[in-house]
DNA sequence: TCGATCCTGTAG
DNA sequence: CTACAGGATCGA
């Protein structure tokens, strides 16, 4: 289940792995999975070699030959790896490719929430425009943050969820980035103080930064499943236990739909 | 800005 | 059995 740590890793594990193949045939196993496509629009693709695999925030692409794309969203389960034998290939597998080596690139996703299109240059272009700034890249400074969260009603861990300010950050790390700074999850995100946007920026950077080195680690063996088992969860699925700086019990609530969890008594509204 | 929704799997 | 899951979109 990957935010952009994963992704991350996934993008990088993918890029050595088969990056200069060329696909042999490629297996729509669910339709869904492509829409609004139809399986048969991928047999044009059968020959086309892998140029690059490249992330953005937590959008996959992957450039081809024939100079289109596919554009891959993992969702909530969706995972990427390469097999030595299509025979392998677990029976969550949404679509694959077999490559000319007789490999095969899996996409595999349980829930089936997970996406794969096939798209142009332009629509690239489209989909990240539409995407705020990665968090870990030297353009996103505390001074841009400020400016994100200007005259932002929500509350701040929703609005940090919100790809179209900041690409990238997703459930976990919003709640380990406001326990970090001390930020109550439900504060409204134009109501933070100037002295808290340096700590949070800090916060969220750390905690991504960690993250992505543990799933590195992680994933340096091909076919490890999605988890992020390494990275030290401060506050994140455990109510009840105590918070590691003061012992208060970990609180849950929910926000637009998510669980949100925080220590009570650090991070005060 | 909230809730429902897309799906399946797992934990309690 | 129910609750919940690390994402994103759609309509009310």
């Amino acid at each position: 289940m990957p935010e952009l740590p994963e992704v991350d890793a996934v993008v990088r594990r993918l890029r050595e792995a088969a990056a200069n193949s060329t696909i042999h045939s490629i297996k729509v196993e669910r339709p869904g999975t492509v829409l609004p496509h139809q399986p048969t629009d991928f047999k044009p693709l059968h020959g086309a070699t892998i140029l690059d695999v490249r992330r953005r925030a937590k959008h996959i692409f992957i450039h081809l030959s024939t100079n289109q794309h596919l554009h891959i969203h993992l969702r909530m389960t969706g995972n990427l790896y390469v097999l030595p034998d299509y025979r392998l290939r677990p029976h969550t597998t949404r679509l694959w490719c077999r490559l000319t080596d007789n490999r095969v690139l899996i996409f595999d996703d349980s829930r089936a929430l997970g996406k794969v299109h096939l798209v142009s240059s332009d629509d690239i272009q489209r989909i990240e425009s539409e995407l705020g700034p990665e968090p870990l890249e030297s353009a996103f400074t505390p001074a841009l943050l400020k400016t994100i969260l200007a005259n932002v009603k929500s509350p701040i861990k929703p609005a940090l969820l919100d790809q179209t300010r900041i690409a990238g950050i997703g459930n976990i790390y919003a709640s380990e980035a406001l326990w970090h700074a001390r930020i109550h999850p439900a504060t409204p995100a134009k109501d933070i103080r100037a002295s808290k946007i340096k700590p949070l920026h800090a916060a969220i950077q750390k905690v991504l930064t960690e993250a992505t080195a543990s799933a590195y680690r992680e994933y340096s063996q091909p076919g490890t499943q999605i988890a992020s088992e390494e990275f030290g969860v401060a506050a994140y699925g455990r109510t009840g236990e105590p918070c590691p700086r003061c012992n208060t019990p970990i609180e849950r609530i929910v926000q637009a739909a998510r669980s949100t969890f925080f220590c009570p008594r650090c991070q005060q509204l």
